[in-house]
Parts: structure tokens; C-alpha cells; sequence
DNA sequence: GCTCTCTGCGCAAACGTTTGTTCGGTTACA
DNA sequence: TGTAACCGAACAAACGTTTGCGCAGAGAGC
């Protein structure tokens, strides 16, 4: 495949050795590049390697400075949207700053994980961004003893470290508040997987809202399942199998509160008429259901540039600091009061 | 970072040199290993590597060998359903071949495109994977004359160049036939950007089947937009802000199929009662919408595999064969006759 | 006229592998 | 017993960079 030019042939070109090509062609300007060679050097080097189209070899580089400009990232799943988002996010950075990125689904099984952070370390990559972190996993703390530099992005665990999450308690507290100012009493929340602190957050967000609004939640109104549509319409479906029906339901997740809409009208109940219906997440799609969903907008692709800029920091010696950015309330047609 | 070790600390712990270390490492079997060494040296050295957790360094490696096993894979965007599960697909094959890839998007944009490629290359990766092909692009044509070894997936383009796809033609005729079948005459179609090689097999197909029934599809039931909900519901409006209305609409994308199906309630229409709807792909969320989607299920993951290994056959000198993967017809509420 | 300090570059080593060649010592064979 | 063959391993070079050090020549300062 295409042959690459190498220092030697520019070298060779320009009468000069490949050391001084490399000092020339690491220097970004001209005036630094004159502490290694002449003003007519410098300008034959620079159009001999232009003509080229040369590029450093990243094994070389690689090899002789000990730096691989590689970022490892492990995500449950790349087919979520959101976790699509938020790795565009970091690559985007990535490429701004000069490094690549591998990704990797773990499908949240600890055993696909450790494997996973295993085949990024042997390719040597710098540091890790786990996506995919388990509340209460011990995974992480045995990484970090090994002196590996990661951050989590999305989700944030109970040990301390370095993370880059939405404001999910905050968010949920939003939804909370709207669902009260919109009449809304006996509210169940579709939480998501138990071990993940995005729905565990957004849970007790809303829960401390309503609560400080005089409306308590009982325990069988909130629901574990997974964070997509099946999830959300089996968990839904057990939801309304049972009396007395809530008058809303807070899915903490968009792809959730679609399978939520399929189960209510499967049952002949009409979003927001007998049910009001939030996701989370501000998904392409919610705008454009068939019943406007509201939902709460997380910056998704934000939380992924800031990690990587996170990450970045940690492998440069800065004092890494946690972020936790704010969402806001998309309300839409899904809430209407009655 | 995890301080790895190399091929000297196992030589010099064992009392080899670095080149037996290799050699025994590098062979599959014991027996092949005792080409090198003796079968008590071979024992030494594999358990003083196995207790250093050894991994060769890929840098080293591939500098030496001049072999990456690295391969860059361009999408339209990662964010998308599709594109991502054949993503999971290609870095699945991909691991299991000890290979890994480089993702990027390139927004079915050309500078990006080219871009990316770029930057691909110079990351020296062995070969490339389109998915963001554009059908009558001359992009492809100059990247062969660099003699870069490439496959596309997902779309295929005018020229000949090696692809793995779903038989959207196919897909579009089940479509055409069951439209029929189910007692539809006047048919319209979401037929995604003109560039993009899926929408218009997919609508082709369609387009024949339908005219094998004795039914003709005018050019202005055809209407390119996004492949995307909101893509689709720009589209829908624009075909229901005429008469007559049409009595089915095939949006050749699920997720325009979702945004179609805003557009149709917004002007009071309901799915399948007025108008059949038929999405494309199978999408998670296709049997979980409130009303279920007829659409096409077609091998995303399969097609990202096969993508990979017909890249390696290419990278091996074997001849390489464009592929079709047929797709099938699942049927869903959506379509239910009247 | 002597040393001193720049200027502009070359030399050489090293990063961790892989792989062709060499080499000393046994063993087999005639 | 002399020679050929083989076994088990070492040696060395190379892949393309980066970077500490050295060095020749020119100009400056005394």
C-alpha cells in the first residue's frame, strides 16, 4: 500500500542526515527550527518532505520515544446512541490533540471488560476511558492499583475516581419537579440497570423532588431493566399488570420510555391523556415520535470531549478534577397536562 | 503506565538470548518450537514470559515487520443504528483475527472523507473499510490508484469496486410484493440521499416489484431526504402536503419510518387504518414502537464481518468477491390490511 | 595571534522486535 | 578415525525515529 517516504529519502534529497531532517520537521516554527539548521535548509527540508506527503511512522516514533498517542476506550455498547455520542465526542478531541482512539464493547460483562482493558494495555495504549463502570465493581480498583491512567465518562462509580458525568441527580430532579407542576402524583420510575449511576442518579433526583413536593415514592414503583426499548416495555409491562396504574412515567432513558409507549398502548392507555411519559437524554428521536417525548438533553458529546481532556490531564501529572455537567428539561407534548 | 516486559528481561532471566526468546514465543506448537530450542529451554522461557504477563510491543513489531495489524473503518456516522452494529461487526472479526481498527466520521463529507483517510493512512493501517460510499463518487477511483487495499460495506458504488452488502434490491422487491399483497396501489417512497447506494436499490426494488403487479410509482412519490427521523418526517411532510395521499409509504431507513409516523399523526392520520408504513433494517426499536414496524431485517452485524474478511483476503492477495447478503421481511402491525 | 563562543550540522546509540547467518559441539556414517 | 550432518543456540543487522554529544569553521573579543 502506498509507500511512505521515510527521513532517509528526504535526507538523501536535501544532502543532510535524518536527524537533522527530524529537528528541522519537529519544529513547529521557523524561528525554532533555526537553532538546528540554516534558513536554505530549512527550505529545502520542509519542501522535500511537503513533496512526499511525509508522515512520521508511529511504530518509530512510537518505539524510540516510549509514546504511543493511543486512547483505549471501553463502552458497554457502541449500537446505543448514546454511548455512540459520547465516543464521538472523544475521538473528535482525540484527533484534535494528535492521539487515536480504540474502542471496545464490553456489554457490561465484567469477565468482556477486563479482557477488553487487557487488549488495550498490550497494545499500549496511554490511558483508558471506561464508559461501561459498575457502581459498586471492584474492577476499576485493581486498574488503578496497577497504576493505569483512566477516567470514567457517563457513569460514575462510589469509589473515587476521576469521572465526567451529566448532572443525572439534578436531571432527575427536573423531571421530578415538572411532573408535580403538571399535576402528576403517583409517578413510577423505570430505572435502568441497578448497577449503572446514570438511572440510579436520575432515580433519586426525581424521588428527592417529589418528595420535597409532599409525594412520596413507594419502592414497587421503581423499576430495574435494561436501558433500551425491550427493557423499557418489559418493565413497563410489569409496571401495568398491576392496580392501582401511576398517572406518570419517568423512564430514565429514551430508548426505555419508546418500549414504555409501545406497552401503554398495547394496553389502550394514551400518552399523555392517561399516562405522561419522560425519557432521558434528548435522543434524535425523541422530537419526532409520533408523541413528542419530553425529555431531559444531556451533553453527551461535551461529556465525551471533556474526558478525553480529563484523560489528557491525568497523563500530563495535572490534579484531575471531576465533572458533572448540567442537563436541561426538554418538555414536549408526552407531559401535557390533562 | 503497566510497566511491560520485553524479549530481553525473559532472555536474560533464562539464559537465552532475545532472538531464541522470540522464536519460541512466535511458535504455535511445541513442536514447532523445538525447531529452536530444546524442549527444556522452550519450558523456561514460556513460563518466565507467561509470569511476566509478556505482550510483544506492537510498535517494535510492526516497525519491524512492517505489518500493523491495524485497520481504518470510515462511517457516515457512528451515531447511527446501523452503521454502528456493522462497526461491532468488522472490530469483532477484526479481534478475533488479532487485528484492530480505527473508526471515524466522516458526515458522508467529502474534505472529511479524504481527510480521514489521510489520517488513516498515515496511522498506517494495513487497509480501509468504507461504509460512507458515495454511489457516483470519484473519491474511491484515486485512493485504488494509490493501490490501497479497501473494501466497502454497507453501500456499493457504480464502479467496480469489492463490497459487502445487504441485497437491497431484494429487500426493496419484498417490500414492493408485500405492499401489494396487502391490498396498496399507490405507493410512495423515503428513498434517503441520492448518493447513497441502499436507498436507491432499496427503492428500485421496490419500484420493480411494484411494476411487475401492474402498478407505477411516479417519479414524485420519490423523495430524497436524510436517512434519519428528522429526515423523514421533513420528507412525509412534504409528500402529505399534496393530494391525493397516498395509501402507503416505504421509508427505506427505520428511523425515518419514525419520523414519517410523526408527520402522519400530526395531520391525523393513523398507521396502518390510512396509510401502511414499512421501515428498513430491523432496528431494535422496529418492534417495540407503539405501532410495530413492518421493515426488512437485513445482516448489519454479518455485514460488518464479512467486510473484514474480505479485506484480509485482499490484504493476502486472494481474489476478492463482492458479496450480497439477502435480507427478509418481517411484518408487523404497521402494514396490517384495512 | 590566541582562545572562546556561536552556528550548522553529523555521528551514533537506543527503543523492542524479527530473521538470516554463523558457530561450537555431538552424533552418525563410512 | 576422519568427515559429514545436525542440533541448539548466539550473533548481528535492520525497521524509522529521536536525541545527547561532538566537531569543524567562522567570527568575536582580548
Amino acid at each position: 500500500m502506498g509507500s511512505h517516504a521515510t527521513l532517509q529519502v528526504i535526507a538523501d534529497e536535501t544532502g543532510v542526515t535524518p536527524s537533522t531532517v527530524s529537528r528541522i520537521l519537529n519544529s513547529s516554527s521557523e524561528a525554532s527550527a533555526r537553532r538546528w539548521a540554516s534558513a536554505e535548509t530549512i527550505q529545502r527540508v520542509r519542501k522535500s518532505a511537503a513533496s512526499h506527503g511525509y508522515r512520521p511512522n508511529p511504530q518509530a516514533v512510537g518505539l524510540r520515544t516510549r509514546r504511543s498517542n493511543l486512547i483505549g476506550v471501553i463502552v458497554p455498547r457502541l449500537q446505543d446512541y448514546v454511548l455512540a455520542t459520547i465516543y464521538e465526542g472523544i475521538d473528535e478531541a482525540a484527533t484534535e490533540r494528535g492521539f487515536a482512539t480504540f474502542v471496545t464493547n464490553s456489554l457490561d460483562n465484567p469477565r468482556k471488560q477486563a479482557l477488553a482493558t487487557e487488549t488495550l494495555l498490550s497494545r499500549r495504549v496511554e490511558g483508558l476511558i471506561f464508559g461501561d463502570a459498575h457502581f459498586d465493581g471492584e474492577f476499576l480498583k485493581g486498574i488503578a492499583e496497577r497504576d493505569v491512567k483512566f477516567v470514567l465518562v457517563s457513569r460514575r462509580v462510589r469509589d473515587d475516581h476521576p469521572s465526567v458525568t451529566c448532572d443525572d441527580h439534578m436531571g432527575g430532579r427536573l423531571v421530578g419537579e415538572h411532573l408535580v407542576a403538571t399535576g402528576r402524583r403517583d409517578v413510577a420510575i423505570l430505572a435502568g440497570e441497578t448497577y449503572a449511576s446514570t438511572g440510579l442518579d436520575r432515580t433519586q433526583g426525581a424521588v428527592d423532588a417529589l418528595h420535597a413536593a409532599g409525594v412520596d415514592i413507594p419502592p414497587h414503583r421503581i423499576l430495574h431493566d435494561a436501558f433500551d426499548a425491550q427493557g423499557g416495555r418489559a418493565a413497563a409491562e410489569r409496571l401495568l399488570a398491576r392496580r392501582p396504574l401511576p398517572d406518570a412515567i419517568f423512564a430514565t432513558n429514551d430508548f426505555a420510555a419508546i418500549g414504555a409507549m409501545g406497552a401503554l398502548r398495547d394496553r389502550g392507555l394514551s400518552v399523555p391523556g392517561d399516562i405522561a411519559l419522560v425519557g432521558y437524554n434528548d435522543t434524535a428521536l425523541a422530537a419526532e415520535l409520533p408523541t413528542p417525548l419530553t425529555t431531559v438533553r444531556s451533553p453527551m458529546r461535551e461529556i465525551g470531549r471533556r474526558g478525553l481532556e480529563l484523560l489528557l490531564d491525568l497523563l500530563r501529572g495535572v490534579e484531575a478534577q471531576s465533572l458533572r455537567l448540567p442537563p436541561t428539561l426538554v418538555v414536549r407534548e408526552s407531559t401535557n397536562p390533562v
